[in-house]
DNA sequence: CTGAAAGCGCTAACAA
DNA sequence: TTGTTAGCGCTTTCAG
């Protein structure tokens, strides 16, 4: 195959200057009508294509931005994902995908090698200084960095595990384990935080067994409902900081023959796609993972093209209640 | 802030040339050993950090492999990106994630414009032309295109579904209905041919209704599960072509008061996260996605690297039946 | 071992 | 309206 056609090739061969072709392309009002249909038809004859990457090194951007999450496996964030490339795909900005939690070497350098205009950062554990040293702007999702005051768009967190407890003392609840999340990160806290509050608020004590050590997964929940089985007295009701270790609790409930919601109510967060499909339905708090990630992604893409800062707002979205089967009164 | 230190700066610091700069960064040994120590100490004084995008246009490549898949709020994908996220990052490679169902104008630049060095395609529904017009090696996981022999990663998706099927039929059933996958995709047909050789195979029969449409979604499956309902007479088994088709099908049965696998026995295609958590855990075929994306992405990053064309074969992986609580004899 | 100079392929001032 | 001329920031011959 023969080598690809430069902008020399389609100027030669439409007898003009590169200056004439690169203008009839991407301003075609600003040259001639007979000029632009000579261009045009050189550019059809040449199969020429403009190489992107030395426009954008000329223009000094990367038309693209970095989405940066850990564990890009997990399904929690496939929904963002696609929302993030929607916007951007539509603002003509390319999406990268990079995991966080790979070697800080490696990722500080990321805001600062020129190929990127932006990040998304769903990840709140990574250093403050090394985000600082970025020099493009981010904007976290979901999640955030403690005393880093960066742009952000997510949910309350708190006041969602204050609904869900909430929704299990309207229910008669008065003994409510917490299954927590992976310690340190801030939404286990916030989530936790939110739990002991509704509890604090109606008056309902805790032991410190009923804080439950979790990471978000299914098998941890799945731990977890073998742990709460051995309690003495069992707590009736379980808040569950993500969806994924609520529907490993339940059907490791199910393998140890006791029955959600009879035996037990057990409650979500996040809504993720098979909570409302699962046996039964998870009750849960809905995250509106594709809002949340259509508007980071549109706050930041303003922002860049616009060759503006990101305005330092967080962008809290509504969580709400999603009631369905496994939960019960006592 | 001020402007970010360029090579030039560097160079000035150290009381060299750019050139010099450039190799005691990039290849330490062809430089004195003094030399290289007094940029190193320039380099650390300025905070430069070389702009990727510039040394991309110079070396003609882009170092950056593009992922195109349907759809990437499936959670199926999610897996399958993960994987190709990391192989490709340890070979310092950015991941760039597109939507292959944007219009054809704005896929077919994808391939030429210089911002990515090779593709991996996970969608069998692009035009043959589009893909052969694009001058970075493409290698299919999944899924292919017919007619267009692309290197690819796969499983024998009609070996699969007749696994699946078999053993329907080695617990008894004769009557097994079929529900399909979306119309015109390759992985529908492939395991909707197996589900026939599997019938053939046995001396069983089917009906037109037997084989019902679908889309790979629960929404579907659930539907389909009414359907089911209402077939008479109703087959004992259905084979779902895919893991949340069947994950919806068995949820709209429960809703309506039927049990799988007492009433029905039903069994997917993927194995999924959750199938092996859902209530009853689901029998499958398993595809093993991580091991597809991580040989799709090694294939791809060697030619890259090694700046040769991909070997055109078909990389095809095993799958195998997973047996759990959905199926059972008749 | 090091430096000067020539680009990668394009766009943006500035003139004409 | 069009062409000329400089670069974007780096790497890479080619000399010395």
């Amino acid at each position: 195959m023969r080598r690809r056609a430069g902008i020399a090739d389609v100027a030669q061969a439409a007898g003009v200057s590169t200056a004439t072709v690169s203008r009839a392309l991407s301003m075609p009002e600003r040259v001639g009508a007979e000029t632009r249909a000579r261009v045009l038809k050189a550019v059809a004859a040449t199969g020429y294509r403009a190489n992107a990457a030395a426009r954008d090194l000329r223009q000094r951007r990367a038309r693209a931005v970095t989405l940066l999450a850990p564990n890009l496996a997990n399904t929690f964030f496939s929904r963002i994902v696609a929302a993030v490339q929607d916007v951007a795909g539509d603002a003509g900005l390319t999406v990268q995908i990079s995991d966080s939690l790979v070697e800080v070497p490696r990722l500080a350098g990321l805001g600062v090698d020129g190929r990127s205009d932006g990040v998304l950062l769903l990840d709140g554990g990574l250093p403050a200084e090394m985000v600082r040293g970025w020099d493009v702007p981010v904007i976290m999702v979901c999640e955030w960095i403690e005393g880093a005051d960066l742009p952000g768009v997510r949910i309350d967190n708190r006041a969602g595990a204050r609904m869900a407890v909430q929704h299990l003392l309207d229910l008669g609840h008065r003994h409510i384990a917490c299954l927590g999340g992976p310690g340190g990160n801030v939404l286990s806290r916030a989530r936790a935080d939110g739990w002991r509050a509704a509890l604090a608020g109606a008056g309902v004590g805790h032991r410190p067994g009923d804080l439950m050590p979790g990471d978000f997964t299914m098998e941890r929940g799945a731990r977890a409902a073998r742990d709460w089985a051995a309690m003495a007295p069992r707590p009736t009701a379980v808040f569950c900081t993500s969806d994924e270790s609520a529907l490993g609790f339940i059907s490791e409930c199910d393998r140890m023959g006791l029955r959600v919601p009879d035996d037990v109510s057990v409650i979500g967060f996040d809504d993720i796609e098979f909570s409302d499909r699962f046996i039964p339905p998870l009750t849960t708090i809905h995250q509106p993972r594709a809002a949340l990630g259509r508007l980071a992604a549109e706050r930041l893409v303003a922002a860049v093209t616009a060759g503006a800062a990101l305005s330092p707002e967080q962008s809290i979205l509504d969580c709400r209640l999603q009631v369905r089967g496994s939960t019960a009164p006592v």
